[in-house]
DNA sequence: CAAAAAATTCAACGATCATTGAAAATAAGG
DNA sequence: CCTTATTTTCAATGATCGTTGAATTTTTTG
């Protein structure tokens, strides 16, 4: 009911010829992060974006191609990211390599990074993934697509960190890690209700600062030598 | 295909009667599990459960009641198991009260009680906890209902054992602990995909190992006053 | 400005969805 | 054995699903 078509403000050429693609991203990056995969219907991305019905299908080819388009779109900015911080803090602690807690700090920090506060695109985005990597169907496979190169630079960067680490050891911290990670960005409320109100899920700072101690605690005692 | 009703032997009375409600329930938690609650179809779970289309609804009213069946009837003896695990750690521990790794275990421990290795049911079980504890949608209320309680003694527990500690860095650390359980717990293949096939998913044990010493000094390092 | 290309709309396709009322079959109770 | 209750089947409902071909509009190109 907003305006039809022609009349309205037009705003500027572009910004109703590319903002569309972007829009419909947007919006179905949204709904994809609320309600999974099936629980999307591409009428409902269309009603959200307020475009064509048949719009989605014609820029992304499919639903899954639309859902591919958005997981990727940010992965690719996440991992860049993520491995700038990586490598500036390897830089900067010279021929030792970095302490586990500023690599756990170059994993996490890009998170909040790109305007998490402000910017619900990311927030919508995390919860995304953290569905994505908790799904028995397409988790292990999605994952590995888009972030496998990254993570395994951050493997490296651990063993280095751990010399004589028992790798499993290595593999299942860094597990445990994805996984209080991506339930943490879940935003699911759980932490609210079980503390009474007390924590507050959106105060992601405050997660992050409890996370980092916790996770190098825990890479330190199983796979920390001596 | 198996076999028609009235011909092939008919086992017991009850073989034919109450089983088919388990069937449902078996067939429909191992689609849940894998698919999600709306990547499954009502004729999904009856082709697999080999019964009638409408006998779903019949005993469980609706799809959503089908899936509050499967969730309830497993957490029921989960908490159960954890809760009898907790009180047997602090009956041996007397005044001064369990060890962190003690209490982690009383959660961990119960997972693997139940025949998990065995028995593909609470596999695909934990995989649908995992799937509903990282949903934006349902996680936080779904949880809370069915694992509040349960998961109240725990942290009074942690409490108690922990004395002193900030209430808040406590609640994360519980999120942590439930978020890199649940990751585990969710078979996605992700880690063997990550470790070249070094690391199995499939190797609960080895896993249970390392997570009760890596989380026990996440909650240390975060929560110990001194 | 005209022609070509890209973007958008419209209408419809066949398939599948969850649910249900009525009929049929089976089990339970007297 | 007869009656009643429960379970199972059957057939159909209206709704919604993803996708597509053709028509139209807008943008780009020459």
């Amino acid at each position: 009911m907003q305006e039809k078509r022609g009349l309205g403000l037009p705003k500027t050429k572009e910004n109703r010829r590319v903002k569309r693609k972007d829009r419909i991203l947007d919006a179905a990056e949204a709904l994809f992060a609320r309600h999974g995969f099936d629980g999307v219907s591409m009428r409902m991305v269309a009603e959200k974006a307020e475009v064509d019905l048949a719009l989605a299908s014609y820029h992304f080819g499919s639903k899954r191609g639309l859902f591919d388009a958005i997981l990727l779109r940010r992965a690719e900015v996440l991992n860049e990211t993520r491995l700038a911080a990586l490598e500036k803090c390897q830089l900067e602690a010279g021929d030792g390599g970095p302490t586990i807690e500023a690599i756990i700090d170059a994993y996490l920090k890009p998170l909040l990074a790109h305007g998490y506060e402000e910017d619900e695109g990311w927030r919508h985005y995390f919860e995304l993934v953290a569905q994505v990597n908790n799904s028995p169907e397409f988790g292990g496979q999605l994952m590995t697509k888009y972030f496998d190169p990254m993570a395994r630079k951050f493997m490296d960067a651990f063993k280095k960190a751990l010399p004589g680490a028992d790798p499993e050891s290595l593999y299942w911290s860094y597990h445990f890690m994805s996984g209080a990670l991506t339930l943490t960005f879940a935003n699911t409320g759980r932490i609210d209700q079980l503390s009474d109100g007390l924590v507050s899920s959106k105060n992601m700072v405050a997660a992050y600062d409890r996370m980092v101690p916790f996770v190098a605690a825990g890479f330190r005692q199983l796979c920390e030598k001596e």
